[in-house]
DNA sequence: TTTTGATAAACTGTTGAACAGTTTTGCGAT
DNA sequence: ATCGCAAAACTGTTCAACAGTTTATCAAAA
């Protein structure tokens, strides 16, 4: 069994091929035939096949029956969508904390490699964001809740990817995370409803600015 | 290309195994080895191995590597879980019809339906459940929230499938739907609350009934 | 010159056979 | 009855092949 990183090898290509989609290496729309990375990742058509499938399954890539898979686009109103989502999930674990169940521990962490992070790259801000807010659902404990999470998580990482971000001021996003753990702590729900309706508003700004408003071109039908 | 039903074969493989899996078929924790789904479907390892592949995502069944697919169990905990995660989505949305959003029409149409069901076969009221469920989510209008709620629907029917329900009294379940439909047209939070939180509880009652209280036996990891 | 139609090339979906490595099974020794 | 080992079965992967579809090419028609 070569080595190529993780557990199998279709796995590992699927991984490869998630690296170069956060790296921005495909354009949105492009498609990737499986002859051709199967040949690029010198791995079988059957391999690079099923790690296609598992790719489509998560979001990643799109594919139209007898067509190439192919790099979703995502359209203003597709961030929007996102974000209502993810609204549902965050806000199900914010009103946990609220209840008081759940451990801050983890997103406490977190923030402080957030903070740490906001000295770097544009890249490892925005995974440290991620982690955050995955932290934060971590921390009530339910396995399927942090499912939908990271159902989610990939689309977003991927639309970060893609949407070339304008230049997002840093100061203000960690201040924001800063609020939002305060929020939390508070136990305050008005609170923390306006917290997170204002970090969600300023991501959706940050994503759709460069965006048009047109309805999706990202949809499989 | 032979004829088996759908679209493609490996789909239409997988669509099979999903209705044996629904229809109790198989029991919890019964591995399902591809290379004997290959031979009962009469189709290639390769394709019988892309449907196990899709389920799996699903989260319909589970594979270890090196090993078989196997049926999932779900303990009390898991139920409980599960019913956490689908609280996120449909509050998300119930909170969508309080603040105006979103049509209703689906979701009467469903309980209609519902209505009609509670005369026939267990089976077919709980699918109508769930379609009243999707049709609520769906009203607001979002693809992902919706996507998210599918995702969950999925293991609900495996959940039903695999539980043999306890009797439940059908025209206390068909008394609860109208009431979460009745709070969502009168637009009040806490009726709204009260009854999602009385439904699931029924519904969490019903599904754990013949479980132990026991940690999951579910887990992949 | 642009459009249309026909051809060829490329690609997907699927199959069957094959092989190394791993897991399960059955059996014999203890 | 228990333990350990060898055989059988199975997974993960590769390769070669073929029918059916889609895309690209290119010349004829408008």
């Amino acid at each position: 069994m070569r080595e190529l990183g993780t557990t199998s090898i279709a796995e590992a290509v699927a991984e490869k091929i998630r690296g170069q989609l956060y790296a921005r290496r495909f354009a949105p729309g492009q498609v990737l035939k499986d002859t051709a990375l199967a040949e690029t990742f010198a791995v079988a058509r059957a391999t690079a096949r099923a790690a296609v499938q598992a790719l489509v399954a998560e979001g990643l890539l799109i594919r139209n029956p007898g067509h190439s898979a192919r790099v979703p686009d995502f359209s203003a109103a597709d961030i929007r969508d996102f974000f209502r989502a993810r609204w549902a999930v965050e806000w199900a674990a914010v009103e946990r904390y609220i209840a008081g169940e759940g451990v801050l521990a983890p997103a406490e962490t977190s923030l402080a490699e957030l903070a740490r992070a906001v000295a770097g790259e544009w890249r490892q801000v925005a995974d440290a964001d991620v982690q955050f807010h995955r932290a934060m659902v971590a921390g009530i404990g339910s396995k399927r809740l942090l499912g939908l999470f990271d159902t989610l998580a990939v689309e977003l990482r991927l639309m970060i990817a893609l949407l070339e971000p304008s230049y997002p001021q840093f100061d203000a996003m960690l201040a924001e995370h800063q609020e939002l753990l305060a929020a939390l702590r508070s136990g305050d729900t008005r609170r923390c409803r306006t917290a997170w309706r204002d970090h969600f508003d300023a991501a959706i700004n940050m994503l759709t600015a460069t965006r048009t408003q047109g309805a999706t071109r990202e949809t499989t039908q």
